[in-house]
DNA sequence: TAAAATCCGGACAATATAGTCCGGTTGCTA
DNA sequence: TAGCAACCGGACTATATTGTCCGGATTTTA
């Protein structure tokens, strides 16, 4: 008939659990790093393995939810006209600070769901980057992918030391790469394949 | 007696054996990284379990061996005079590129083993900054640790990619590293923390 | 209030890896 | 050549994590 199966909530409210299970996905993220053991989650959220894995079928659905909220403050901010370049790569940087799983996003990512959230971010830096090229607040070779890849190499960086030092190592991360190390841009003794 | 009791070498050759792994391990952690299994180290280098936990009790005394002789390489190039700070980078880079385990040293050792090679890494690097800044090639501000920052960024970056792609984006890296990113380098909009 | 649909939570099996142990083998000594 | 000492290799145990499954509790429907 039409009386249409009703979404027929259970005893404490299936959509409960699941904010509880991505509050410490994001907790757990930001502490042990991508990599985190899915009980661990589900133990911290209060919430048994099997709602766990029903409402997440793998670790890249877990991750995507909770990435989800701050790739949407990421366009939100590139929507905006006045957006600045290094307004937009702050809360990128933030965000790496505050969820350093956030390298398993801008790293190399396997799973396709991932590369397609990584493309959006990359895409919401193009507008701020073609801003500052013509302010001249730029260098004029600095490619989108450089910024995606800057902020993956800060991300990395960042996972891999104790979190009270995070923030003062991604500002210290941003001058050197923004201002950079050689004081004569045009011949520097560059690092590249040594000739032996 | 005075015939003192011989190091008797077992049926073939403990020092083979030895051998074998640590270019099993450095292999494997080229490709799998540093957490690569130390039962897949063991099968490449054609040894038992046994062996390998016999000859090293645990991953760190592998990784030891393993970059023993790197850093030997990088104090033997800083120990000759005309080094510049370049080489001494580009090989450093090489290492990181040949075993992507290098960002298990450059960053936050667990072991204090691994530690203590990290200090030597940085302090091979001394003599050459301090040169470098003599000659004005290096910006005033630059320190010791954030070369090794830079490092470590780049290593954890390219532990993160394909192999094949990671000598092309390590050039790239230190391109932004060195040269910078924006035009003014006095007054960049240095993305700190937003003001949320 | 009784039946049905649905969801919860933890027990359970499967798998991967670390680390241990011991029988067998090889080379050295006399 | 006989005996001994050290070493080899892989089987084995312990542990951690993933992913599945089912009894039971709860809300809705009639």
């Amino acid at each position: 008939m039409s009386h249409t199966r009703r979404p027929n909530r259970g005893p404490s409210a299936a959509a409960e659990n699941r904010a509880a299970l991505i509050a410490a996905a994001r907790e757990l993220f930001a502490t042990d790093g991508y990599d985190a053991p899915l009980t661990s989650i589900a133990r911290t959220a209060g919430v048994g393995q099997g709602s766990l894995y029903r409402h997440f079928p793998d670790r890249a659905s877990l991750a995507l939810a909770v990435f989800e909220e701050g790739v949407k403050e990421l366009e939100a901010l590139a929507a905006k006209p006045g957006t600045t370049l290094g307004e937009m790569l702050a809360l990128m940087t933030e965000q790496a600070i505050a969820s350093i799983a956030f390298v398993g996003m801008v790293g190399a990512p396997a799973d396709p769901r991932i590369a397609h959230v990584r493309d959006r971010v990359a895409r919401s830096l193009r507008d701020p980057l073609v801003r500052a090229r013509e302010a001249g607040h730029v260098r004029e070779y600095v490619t989108i992918e450089d910024l995606v890849t800057a902020v993956g190499m800060i991300a990395a960086l960042l996972a891999r030391i104790p979190a009270a030092e995070r923030r003062e190592t991604a500002q210290r991360a941003w001058l050197l790469l923004f201002t950079g190390m050689v004081s004569e841009p045009d011949a520097p003794s560059s690092p590249g394949r040594p000739d032996h």
